[in-house]
DNA sequence: AGCTTCTGATAACGAAAAGGCATCAACTTC
DNA sequence: GAAGTTGATGCCTTTTCGTTATCAGAAGCT
């Protein structure tokens, strides 16, 4: 069922229309009118209606003529609209993202990254999707998503990173704990507290760190309780189950039961990273990034300016 | 700002899009794989947008790509509707026509005539208008109007006619009137009479009529008063005011006040025309000529089968 | 590995279409 | 009636499209 006309006759015959005249629209189109008669014709073939009635010298565009002559003009518009938004989605001005995160990445740099591309690229329409970073890590390898928000370090064949984020690490506690009562408190200091941590499967990006750093002090963490997001780990810690770990950013915003405190020593960062997928090229994505490396080199300025 | 792409652009980017591989979809549309190739590539270019990921022999639709598919089958959807819509307007099964009609046609035959047009060609619409003759003829010439019913007889170098209806004249009294205890009204009795007649420069196809009838009798008419239309004429003539002329149909619908009578003596037919614009060959006004003249068969088979 | 068999890209050539020029017939205008 | 319109025609060139014959890379099979 296919069109037996192009546009290039639609153009043609809409010049003619709005011209009343052959050779007025010819000159207009930059071609001979001997040209334009012959392809009014042929579009009046493939049609197989008369379009112009061209008795005596004299134009009059028939019933079937300005039935084709509205529709055209339609066809033409959306034609050009469709190659200009085509031109916008392959510059990257015009498309859709889907993006996860992870609970440390909404609570450090995403919302700023965010309102700064929404700003930037306000017709690229982004999805956001809270996960963990092993369940992005597939969503990723799959093609799910199109970017990811999560904690590092990774180092995938298939997968591109860049650090967006890099947070302390520091000690949660109730807020009676003994330790609390210091400005920092050494790692040694809670090898025979209970810890709160995440569920294991899907929280062993971050877990690694944990007993990474627990191993260095000497001592394996004490599971007291799993839980699935951090918001339930500190709603744990607040009830007095026991202590964990977790990023400075985090505690920007205060909550009720729970102190924060820096670890002792070595500071430790554990880094959150903007992942996707090898050789993903889709141009909105690519503006993604950029937003999220300018913003990294002007956290990092400002880090040395106060440093 | 005109597109520098095709229709069969599209189709052949939607081809490879559907089948997900250049020769299949070139098998489909029925070309060799090469020129589909340099089709879908010139079509890049033409958009600026590389539509295609064709790394490592696998396909992938671009961001961009996707944007274009979509717009570009709606785009060839409605490039087939407007073909469609084109020729249907062409056979005359689609478009618009604007109808003028008298007193005397809605009385008689254009009911008929209309409810046989809308039925059969129910995507034709018809746009309707009281007016006289004379102000027909006008309409017509201006090309404001494509048909109209009016009275006859109407010979003019720029109009087509056709019969639609044929009427006897009758003679309008008022209830009381002495004349109405006849079955027949001799046309010189009325003579004295004063006469309701229409404006005369709007009205004067059917006064000639008149004038010319009684003049045969003898005598011109009186004028007793001028009125707009039909309905005031009937309306004056109930009153008392005078007597008139009119047409047998008109009397279809009975009125209360005033009696009608037939013409001892010949018959005298006026004729209610269909008039179009000579050379005009609107297909949807040729369909409607052909319905006009279909009915006017009917009512003469049975004007013959009854007579 | 080695082989076959896919894929899409490329090159070269013939066919079709689109465009240009010169010209014609019909109608207006003066 | 002469000159200047208009759109249509015939003939030619240019461009585009489509073909066949190939190639190189990737995947599947033995």
């Amino acid at each position: 069922m296919r069109p037996r006309f192009d546009l290039r006759h639609v153009e043609c015959f809409l010049a003619v229309v709005e011209h009343g005249s052959f050779r007025a629209a010819a000159r207009q189109l930059n071609i001979a009118q001997p040209a334009l008669s012959r392809t009014v014709r042929n579009l009046e073939e493939a049609l197989g209606a008369l379009l112009i009635s061209r008795d005596r010298r004299r134009l009059e565009v028939t019933a079937a003529g300005r039935v084709f002559a509205a529709g055209g003009a339609r066809l033409l518009k959306e034609a050009a609209d469709l190659a200009h938004g085509t031109s916008r989605a392959h510059k990257g001005l015009l498309g859709q993202l889907r993006v996860s995160y992870t609970d440390f990445a909404i609570a450090g740099a995403l919302p700023d990254i965010v309102n700064a591309f929404r700003t930037t690229f306000p017709e690229i329409s982004v999805t956001f999707m809270p996960s963990v970073t092993t369940d992005q890590i597939e969503a990723l390898r799959e093609g799910r998503i199109n970017a990811g928000f999560l904690t590092g370090p990774i180092r995938l064949p298939f997968l591109q990173t860049l650090v967006v984020q890099r947070d302390h690490l520091v000690a949660v506690l109730p807020a009676g704990h003994p330790l609390a009562a210091g400005d920092r408190v050494a790692l040694g200091d809670l090898a025979d507290e209970g810890f709160v941590l995440g569920v294991s499967e899907r929280w062993s990006h971050f877990l690694t760190h944990v007993t990474h750093l627990c191993q260095g002090a000497g001592f394996l963490p004490k599971l007291a309780q799993e839980a699935a997001d951090s918001e339930a780990i500190l709603g744990l810690v607040a009830a007095g189950i026991g202590v964990t770990l977790s990023i400075e950013s985090i505690g920007r915003r205060p909550r009720p039961g729970i102190v924060m405190r820096r670890l002792a020593g070595e500071p430790y960062e554990v880094q959150t990273l903007l992942a996707w997928r090898q050789g993903d090229d889709d141009p909105a994505l690519q503006h993604f990034r950029d937003i999220a490396l300018t913003y990294w080199r002007e956290i990092a300025g400002v880090r040395r300016a106060s440093a």
